[in-house]
RNA sequence: GGGCGCGUAGCUCAGCGGUAGAGCACUACGUUCACACCGUAGGGGUCACAGGUUCGAACCCUGUCGCGCCCACCA
């Protein structure tokens, strides 16, 4: 006997545990491979709503591929997370009163942070569990494992000796609170409101020139000052200290008396050369922009080409350096400090002209949230144009499909304008860089220390050292001192993840094994994978990246498609945040309504190309459509509806039950159809609706007369179609409620396997019956049409009346006779009568093929049933005029598909006759 | 400055060339023996606006107005 309700609490760990334990979730069988691997989630992490609907997409996707006897391998693992793990055990440390990472070292710090993850770092997978995320937990894998970081090592290696990677000293986005380099995309640039600060550099020598102040319509110049000094204009004082220059457009008319002179650099007290460079908007500002080498971008290229001095002004925590280009009295202040003095200072000598409240864009660190600065320092960097041409041309070539297909674009807008990719950060947790440094400045990569020794030997030797010399090298700092030094630094975090797809199933080692003893390795079975499901806000971090080592690699694409779904955000529209206070917690609700209402309510509303609001509401709406469920199957548990492995729906004879695997089959059309091309919600919607909408509402209540009848060969077919049908029902919800759904597979019969590893139904698996859809689709619609009138007329919900089928020709009278309880039943009837004109003064109800008239004399109010006639009547007038209009139209039935003008030349007759038997009804009713 | 997307029922959203839809909310009725986490019936929309293409437009094109998001070096 199943349980009034299900309960999902005690029920969902126990089956998850059941699927976990049995080995469903390996792959097996010699099905085709269906591979997904998990956008790793940070070991730091706990379950957020984007997770959610992430992992409900991607196992949806494997239970479906498994059930169609696939075999499914879902790669899961953790990301190592640089620096978000890095800070979180840095403010534990805090928190506890703990000496800083600095004072303990780099080796004791790492311990401490494999210890937190040992401890703090599983979390997030067995809230993956909780959600029923169906991923081979047995080949789970961690980015700082082993194997991963040989990957690691062995990628950076080839790159550095492809060239691919190399050390450079240039401008970087240096992050001063967490005092380390970023990339580019740990950038966000956020508008605050700024000042823009007009200062006075004097021209050396007390040097005049004509300044233009007021021109004429032409832009001539029709008045001039005379000017002692250059003007330009900054958003951060403090930077002038670093000036080399002050640039103006060569075309630029105004400054052309002054260029190649020098002008003195305040505070400074040097002079700088005033220069030409196409950089420079003559129309923006004054037209004369100072040029700071060491910390700008714009001006380090302007730096460059004009071979101007750089002056680095800050430390690794942006404080005033202690250089001598930089007056004492800056020295050591922060970089917001200096600024304040730089302008009071500047404001002391009469030089401010003016400061403007501006709004600018300013770069801020995404995981520090301060100013990121940019420096001038020493970084490795992948040259990341040269392997996104292989990645862009996959996409071009259509070997890689994103989905929405807008998102393409979005892709080779950034790989076609892709810039040097940063990956070294100065970090203790990540994979340390497999490079070091020798006595004679030398940089020595190899996969481990003794191989960089082998090359450096060599090296030293082939420079002309004995081997006497090189030891005398080891020894230079004071006796034992190794002769290379590892480089500190460690790589940027989606270094690792961008291999992700290859390094979980075993490169490097098994690609070698991969073609022996004729097994195939898992690398070849499983590479390429199937699909990608992410959100757009990880393509360039993550996607791009994956798409870049994997076409380099693998010299194959990591994914044959991608799905980009949406993000999800509160009702408002707003992305949730912690910050915000607006975050909806997905643990919370599944407490609350369960997994299985969480997952589908995410699947429904994973329209394509839009963003998820979610509301509780739905949530709670879905777990109430798996109550319906289970109701549902507990009627037919109640109703003797058993399922029979002999049962063969083929073999159906009874129109409802032929009516309703017809129905079934053309669900499990639409959803299959719907997952194959990842539109979720169509997938969800059609299930729904035939569940809730047709087996519930229609057959389950239809058969109740059977069921409830006497025993017969009609009931037991009907038992069995019944049980049959929602066995199907079982199958087709599965992958988005595997929990309730497993629940009642194995509640409903003894089967011989899990459902979660149960065949998909095929399509041939629902023979089509359009007859009978056609008869029961008619009794439904009189159904339907008796209850409204019934309604509408106030007749009591209770009262059973007699009905009269008017005029019914051969077809109708033989689809009443064989539908006569159900009609009766369902329409509230208690007799059925055929005649062949309506009595007086009855309710009459025009439907398909007749009028159905309500005797019901003396009890309804004529006027009210006129009313009601009239209405239909009216209604039937606009459709036919409607028609009339367009079928009068030459040009529509000329040009209009056949199909549509004989659809509406259908519907003209249809609504023609029932506006004659409306017209007939409503004479007859008048003369009452 | 470029790019992408969105404005459809009170709310959240489907539909994206051929009769305007769902869920929730709302109204009325209901002690029908699976289910009130329910049932039955119902109200509610010039599909942002203006042009255009078409026999036909919520849907395609152009523009306008609102609203998001992403990228970008205007000092």
């Amino acid at each position: 006997m199943l349980d009034k309700a299900f309960d999902p609490q005690t029920a969902e760990p126990r089956l998850y545990e059941a699927w976990e334990t049995s080995g469903v979730f390996k792959p097996s069988g010699a099905g085709e491979p269906f591979t997904i691997v998990i956008p790793p989630p940070n070991v730091t992490g706990s379950l957020h709503m984007g997770h959610a609907l992430n992992n409900t997409l991607q196992d949806v996707l494997c239970r479906f591929e498994r059930m169609r006897g696939r075999s499914v391998l879902w790669q899961p693992g953790t990301d190592h997370a640089g620096i978000a793990t890095q800070m979180v055990v840095e403010r534990e440390m805090a928190k506890r009163q703990e000496p800083r990472r600095t004072e303990i070292g780099r080796e004791k710090f790492l311990e401490k942070v494999w210890a937190w993850k040992a401890e703090s770092g599983g979390t997030i997978i067995s809230q993956l569990k909780r959600l029923g995320a169906s991923c081979d937990w047995s080949r789970e894998r961690f980015t700082m494992d082993e194997g991963l970081s040989n990957a690691v090592r062995k990628v950076f290696v080839q790159l550095y000796r492809e060239g691919l990677i190399y050390r450079d000293k240039r401008l970087v986005n240096w992050d001063p609170k967490l005092v380390t380099a970023i990339s580019d995309l740990e950038v966000e640039n956020t508008e605050v409101s700024g000042h823009f600060w007009h200062f006075k550099y004097p021209l050396e020598g007390g040097a005049t020139y004509q300044f233009p102040i007021a021109h004429d319509e032409d832009g001539n110049p029709t008045e001039w000052e005379t000017r002692d000094y250059i003007s330009i204009a900054t958003t951060r004082p403090e930077t002038m200290l670093g000036d080399g220059a002050v640039a103006v457009h060569p075309s630029d008319k105004r400054y052309a008396p002054i260029v190649g002179k020098k002008c003195l650099l305040p505070l400074a007290d040097r002079y700088i050369p005033i220069i030409t460079d196409e950089y420079p908007d003559p129309d923006f500002g004054s037209g004369a922009v100072k040029i700071t080498g060491a910390h700008d971008f714009n001006d380090y290229k302007v730096a460059q080409r004009n071979n101007i001095k750089l002056y680095i002004l800050m430390d690794e925590r942006a404080r005033m350096l202690d250089a001598d280009y930089i007056p004492e009295k800056y020295r050591g202040l922060d970089r917001f400090e200096a600024r304040k003095q730089v302008v009071a200072d500047i404001d002391a000598r009469g030089l401010l002209i003016k400061v403007e409240d501006k709004k600018i864009m300013q770069p801020f660190g995404d995981r520090s949230n301060v100013v990121i600065e940019p420096m001038l320092t020493d970084q490795w960097y992948v040259d990341a144009e040269q392997l996104a041409k292989k990645a862009i041309d996959a996409v071009l070539d259509g070997k890689t499909k994103f989905t929405p297909e807008n998102w393409t674009k979005t892709y080779f807008q950034w790989m076609r304008n892709i810039e040097p990719w940063c990956v070294s950060r100065q970090l203790w947790w990540g994979h340390q860089i497999p490079a070091w440094y020798g006595p004679d400045g030398h940089i020595y990569v190899a996969e481990t220390e003794e191989d960089a020794m082998k090359d450096a030997i060599i090296r030293l030797t082939a420079e002309g050292y004995s081997l006497e010399d090189i030891n005398n090298m080891r020894r230079h700092e004071g006796g034992e001192g190794p002769l290379l030094v590892r480089d500190e630094d460690v790589l940027d975090t989606w270094f690792s993840s961008a291999l992700w797809p290859f390094s979980t199933l075993g490169w490097p080692e098994d690609a070698s094994a991969s073609s022996q003893g004729g097994k195939q390795s898992l690398l070849a079975k499983h590479y390429p994978t199937n699909v990608l499901v992410t959100a757009h806000d990880i393509i360039f971090f993550w996607v791009a990246r994956m798409m870049m080592m994997g076409t380099h690699f693998m010299k194959d694409v990591p994914f044959k498609d991608v799905y980009i779904h949406a993000l999800v955000l509160d009702e408002k529209g707003q992305k949730m945040s912690k910050s915000k206070g607006n975050v909806i917690d997905p643990l919370t609700l599944i407490d609350k309504y369960g997994a299985d209402a969480l997952r589908f309510t995410l699947a429904a509303m994973a329209a394509q190309g839009r963003n998820i609001r979610l509301s509780e509401a739905r949530v709670e709406g879905y777990r109430n459509f798996g109550t319906k469920l289970w109701n549902a199957a507990r009627f037919c548990e109640m109703n003797g509806c058993v399922f029979d492995e002999g049962f063969k729906p083929a073999m159906a004879k009874e129109t409802l039950n032929q009516w309703i695997i017809h129905e079934a089959g053309k669900a499990a059309a639409e959803t299959m159809g719907a997952l194959e091309s990842y539109r979720f919600n169509d997938a969800a919607g059609a299930v729904y609706r035939f569940v809730w909408n047709v087996f519930c509402d229609w057959h389950l209540e239809l058969t109740k007369p059977i069921l409830m009848g006497p025993d017969c060969a009609a009931k037991t077919e009907t038992q069995q179609a019944t049980a049959w049908v929602l066995s199907e029902i079982l199958k087709l919800l599965h992958p988005f409620m595997p929990f309730v759904t497993e629940e009642l597979w194995r509640e409903t019969a003894a089967r011989p396997k899990a459902l979660a590893v149960t065949s998909w139904p095929a399509p041939g698996d629902f023979p089509a019956a359009e007859k009978a859809a056609e008869e029961i689709n008619w009794v439904i619609g009189l159904i339907t049409a008796i209850r409204s009138a019934r309604a509408e007329m106030n007749v009591p919900a209770g009262a059973k009346i007699p009905m009269i089928a008017v005029g019914a020709d051969a077809s109708v009278s033989l689809a009443i006779d064989a539908n006569r309880d159900l009609i009766a039943r369902l329409a509230r009837l208690d007799e059925i009568h055929l005649a062949s004109t309506s009595p007086k003064g009855a309710v009459q109800i025009v439907h398909e093929g007749g009028v159905y008239a309500l005797p019901l004399a003396g009890v309804i109010d004529i006027d009210a049933e006129k009313s009601r006639l009239k209405k239909e009547f009216d209604k039937c007038v606009k459709e036919i005029e409607t028609i009339y209009k367009k079928m009068s139209n030459p040009n529509f039935v000329d040009k209009a598909p056949v199909e549509v003008v004989e659809e509406n030349r259908e519907r003209r007759i249809a609504f023609v006759e029932r506006q004659e038997k409306l017209t007939a009804a409503l004479k007859q009713i008048s003369e009452a």
